[in-house]
DNA sequence: CCTCTATACATCGCCCATCAAGGTATCGAG
DNA sequence: CTCGATACCTTGATGGGCGATGTATAGAGG
């Protein structure tokens, strides 16, 4: 699963919420490390909700429709397989870290 | 820079190899949760050799012939700062991650 | 009153990364 | 002498993500 689908779960994990709101969550959680366009993000979400990821619920605030999307628990279940499979990325990447620290310091004690 | 891209220099970042050897090395090196093609890597082998990023030498081993590739310093720097942006992206997931365990605690523990 | 910005949804074409597949050539094993 | 491993490379096809564009409403400011 790619990393924006990853952060768009993992803010939807924190609470229910509309597309537009998960733009700018995604952007602001990861610090604008990951920022999805809407033209990512509401495909995306059709695409969890016809997979029965998300399901969601229309609304109307001060006339301005919204649909808010809940995580379903098979959303649930796929978002920790995609935590486990994300972790494992960030093993191989601290150990990039690691050995990447580990020269800097040959190279400053020669 | 992309993950792949990003393991091709760590892997390089080792010690240098030719490009059938780096696809192995990722691969094993990342217990097969990154393992690009041959497809993939060749072209990414070229582009970073066009860039300075790496420098390429052939040598004849038994009678094959073999591209060895080495990091250059220009490749030294961009692999720190890759470095850099993927430990923020890691520091996103665990924090994924953190919510996801919490939620998972809140339903154990009603 | 009108325009501009923010909110909120959606779609479409484009690009780029990646993959699968195929092509070439050498070597050693069976 | 064929098959698998080594070693390189190229070429479609595919799919994710981006930018642009379109629609509509609310509120602010001139």
């Amino acid at each position: 699963m790619s990393l924006s689908k990853f952060f768009v779960l993992s803010v939807l994990h924190h609470r229910p919420m509309h597309g537009y709101e998960v733009v700018q969550a995604v952007e602001k959680t990861t610090n604008g490390c990951c920022s999805p366009t809407e033209g990512t993000v509401y495909p995306m979400l059709n695409e969890f909700e016809a997979g029965g990821y998300l399901s969601a619920r229309r609304e109307i605030v001060q006339g301005r429709e919204r649909k808010i999307y809940t995580l379903t628990n098979k959303g649930r279940e796929a978002f920790q397989i995609a935590v486990a499979a994300w972790l494992e990325a960030t093993d191989c990447i601290l150990a990039g870290k690691a050995s990447a620290e580990a020269l800097k310091r040959s190279q400053k004690t020669p």
